[in-house]
DNA sequence: ATTAATATTTTATTATAGTAAAATTCATAA
DNA sequence: TTATGAATTTTACTATAATAAAATATTAAT
């Protein structure tokens, strides 16, 4: 009964480090002093900025308690950053590099169409890749959608860029920035292989 | 007096309105409830997954209470998102295409290259540039650093990136993806203008 | 060195997140 | 239609974020 109730009690501990350690782990709490002082602001003047008090800006800096979203939210628009900022994906440092022989490629079950990868894996926060589309053919048989945002850029060639009702024709060196939760489908209208460069955030594959 | 004490309350009502309004505005709960079916999970299968209470979630995923950061992360573990997802920028959809002869040009203070834009602005996640260096010129004079991470693929000459303490030399259509905290300088040590495409979240202009 | 002003941290208290259990709702099978 | 089991929501309680005020630390001026 005693050693029972010894090791409710250690468990209980565990459980309340755990929590700080986790937002040690993301680094938020320095990430938010760090920020703060390149700004050239007190704990006072985040406090007023930010409507919350100056005690517990103190705390979330060391890491002393947490921090709930909205008052994340609070601080972020005080310092004039946005909340999503402060979670960071850290990528590989030692694999940076993708030598033009060394691509993978990332074939589709219903397109002929090609997407090779630039990016050593797809750790990190971009999705960066080059699609080539032979005349006629397409990305996809349908409109694809999914989180986030797409950058392209067509290299050589014609893309018809179908977004939701619309439709886009993109001639070579044109770019476009899209909505990816708004189905899209990218067709090669030209008469020769269509080469373009995409960078997606969130990474969808 | 009792004027007086009529306002109090009122006042009080609306601060805690407030703080469920602005996580409604960050639509946290429905995101959460649109992950959790799409992945076919019950609230008792999240709540497992999570080590959080069913009480919890249910009360989260309808925005009647707020959440920790910490929380939040458990439930980004659970659901095999990255935490950063659940906050969403969202880009305006009535200008999308850049045409050639329209992109915008940044031109730096202490260098000779050109940065061109290939979003419409930078309202996006994605800062899209095409760089244009000419032999023995770099973007800038010194090794910069800031925020996230980018990814460039070289379109055409050679370039010298210059990571930290390390050199990595990229040919055309080599690519990379760098750590942005990390101080880093590119320049042409070919004998023709190298031009390169490059992707980078967060926006750093 | 001392002093005063400001900035930060700590403390005791209040407000709200997070829980366990009960109540209610929902879906399915007979 | 009813009964049952599972899923979700609600409720009363516990744990922790967030506050106001006090205590302490830091900085700049003399």
């Amino acid at each position: 009964m005693g050693f029972i109730k010894n090791r409710i009690i250690k468990i209980e501990i565990k459980l309340a480090e755990k929590r700080v350690l986790e937002l040690r782990e993301m680094k938020l709490g320095s990430k938010i002093r760090d920020l703060r002082k390149k700004r050239n602001m007190t704990i006072k003047e985040l406090a007023e900025q930010s409507g919350l008090s100056t005690g517990m800006i103190s705390q979330i800096e060391r890491d002393k308690i947490g921090i709930s979203v909205t008052s994340l939210w609070k601080i972020s628009q005080a310092l004039g950053v946005f909340i999503g900022d402060f979670f960071d994906k850290k990528i590989c440092e030692n694999n940076l590099i993708v030598k033009k022989n060394q691509r993978k490629r990332i074939e589709l079950v219903n397109s002929n169409a090609v997407y090779e990868l630039l990016t050593p894996d797809l750790s990190g926060k971009i999705e960066f890749l080059r699609l080539v589309i032979e005349p006629g053919e397409s990305n996809d048989n349908e409109k694809i959608s999914h989180d986030g945002e797409e950058c392209g850029i067509v290299l050589q060639g014609k893309l018809l860029v179908k977004l939701g009702e619309k439709e886009y024709i993109l001639e070579e060196g044109d770019s476009i920035r899209i909505d990816s939760t708004i189905p899209h489908r990218y067709i090669n209208i030209g008469d020769i292989t269509s080469i373009s460069i995409w960078a997606i955030t969130p990474p969808k594959f």
